[in-house]
DNA sequence: ACATGATAGACAACCCGGTTAACTATATAG
DNA sequence: CTATATAGTTAACCGGGTTGTCTATCATGT
């Protein structure tokens, strides 16, 4: 009985909660403390290219208004900038700042040494094994899920 | 380049995601459509001798208001009653009515039979690998993180 | 050339799960 | 008996979501 089953889904947020919040440490030490756990994803989701809050919307599989009002706090902050598109004024271009470039390199990087930590301790045979096998059970879409809301609400 | 350091947690938490998913379209097939992710989690750590609400945030890691408002919740739709402590008419003890144990039993064995399709997929030896290096990778603790809010935001 | 329909964005009201601060009521120790 | 600690409640707020409604612009067909 007792049911070992909860073991594993709660294992795998802990260890998200644990990398993502070994990531703001360190973010915050090198000059991006007020930054949000969220705030990385969506930026990799923006994109060199920068998109409209529509579009980051279908990207994330989160309404535009909520898009929208991701946009509105990561430029409020300075990670991001809007301008409007000389080809249909309705449209609004969200890119990243140069500060905004910077966090996304940072933690690109920052995630690289923690998966280097992670291979150290379990070696990279193991390591890869695990990658494989949540691959295997997880959607090919990283991004969008089609469960609403799958960001930001357990 | 193009690290691929990102690939990792956004796993983790898409695996986590899709487990929580999956057990909560069946839980909804089997009688419980109004629990919310977390409410599993919540009764689990409700425990069957129940608590307050005190004990509930210090156990979960969050503030006794925050762990009171889900109670909130889980009394009004059901899950959960309330009644005064004799020894100490301050405290009021929360505890699983038969519904909530319900859900909670459900919950248990529809884990058990996702993981067991992960067994399947996965294979045993490989499953256990994985779990085993999940535990190697987080807290010993399941459930105070000591990261503020780390329940319900990213 | 113009009416019509589709699309982008903004705004409001709300939900859920968190936070801190301030308060009441009870228990306990000196 | 007083002082302090504790349990619970309420209120105001935040971050990230939702839906509904509205305006402005684009694109298309007659």
């Amino acid at each position: 009985m007792s049911s070992q089953g909860f073991e594993l889904p709660l294992r795998l947020l802990l260890a998200f909660r644990v990398l993502i919040d070994e990531l703001h440490a360190e973010l915050a030490r090198q000059g991006h403390p007020d930054i949000r756990p969220m705030h990385g994803f969506v930026m990799q989701a923006i994109g060199p290219a920068g998109t409209t809050a529509v579009e980051l919307g279908r990207t994330l599989g989160v309404s535009k208004q909520a898009a929208g009002k991701t946009i509105d706090t990561l430029e409020r902050i300075g990670y991001v900038e809007r301008s409007i598109d000389p080809h249909d004024t309705r449209r609004k271009i969200a890119r990243l700042t140069p500060h905004g470039m910077d966090a996304l390199n940072r933690s690109a990087r920052i995630f690289d040494t923690l998966r280097a930590r992670w291979a150290e301790e379990l070696g990279e045979e193991r390591l890869h094994a695990l990658e494989s096998d949540l691959r295997r059970m997880t959607p090919d879409n990283l991004w969008r899920l089609d469960i609403p809301g799958w960001f930001g609400t357990l």
